[in-house]
DNA sequence: TTAATTCCTAGTTAATCAATCGGAATTGTA
DNA sequence: TACAATTCCGATTGATTAACTAGGAATTAA
């Protein structure tokens, strides 16, 4: 039930760009210095959230990334489900997926999809701007 | 984010049990051939859910397990912290553990807190009574 | 032209998962 | 008492995933 490093680092560093939301673009060094990533890895992170639309990049000299959106319009969901796939529990009750053979009188599948709602309710109930209010670093 | 085979096999064993409840006890083999398990793995999984009291064991020849508590009275999320450990979908938000450097100025605590408390809201609200009245199997 | 940057693919190491295996201990029953 | 059915326990294994690292191609401002 732990979310790995994709998630937790890629968060980090979206709000970091949160912060310079504005300011033009913001090379992924800087991100990750302050956010003691390795580089090498967040640009992986990057990528993804680039494929998925939540960050712009500028490839060459000067150049970076910045937020496709002001802050307070990106949710914190959207961005751990471009990290780390669909936000599921159990792989049976993802929307997108095939299901299960047992499913039908399956006795458990009731409390994952509870669950499947709880988290991406609160999740998506959350913006890059409110974590930028409320931590410091 | 997902749970372990741990978690749903027990979880699916523990359904069984209730229905065996009040009837004396129930052999592995039997739980084990309802729910499609592995009965040499769901040994293990029943050792963890004795340890922490959820159920009853006796041994020899006609032993089995027995739920320690009525069916309304064990929640999922009992279950599932005895199969899975802390029910939170980062370390440093673990009460019971360490914590992180970064958490006084992390940005993101807020978010893994607040899960965390959306997760086991849901899944101690849930009973194996809950269960056996919505599946079939 | 050069230095700074993103982009892309592949490889590596360690940890975790999902069992399996073998046998010891216990206990009801023939 | 002998036996068969069961729980209990620890070790091992094979596969998968996680978390990076490495190397170089492509792009672009200065």
């Amino acid at each position: 039930m732990k979310l790995s490093t994709k998630g937790r680092y890629g968060l980090r560093a979206m709000v970091e760009l949160a912060r310079h939301y504005g300011t033009g673009i913001t090379p992924l060094n800087e991100v990750a210095e302050k956010q003691e990533i390795s580089s090498a890895y967040l640009e992986q992170l990057m990528s993804s959230l680039r494929k998925s639309g939540l960050v712009h990049s500028v490839r060459g000299a000067q150049g970076g990334y910045r937020l496709t959106r002001p802050p307070n319009r990106i949710t914190v969901g959207e961005v751990l489900r471009s990290l780390e796939g669909p936000l599921v529990p159990v792989e049976c009750v993802d929307e997108t997926g095939v299901g299960c053979a047992r499913m039908e009188d399956c006795c458990t599948v009731v409390v994952w999809e509870r669950l499947r709602d709880a988290i991406n309710d609160v999740l998506d109930s959350m913006t890059l701007q409110d974590l930028m209010d409320s931590g410091d670093k």
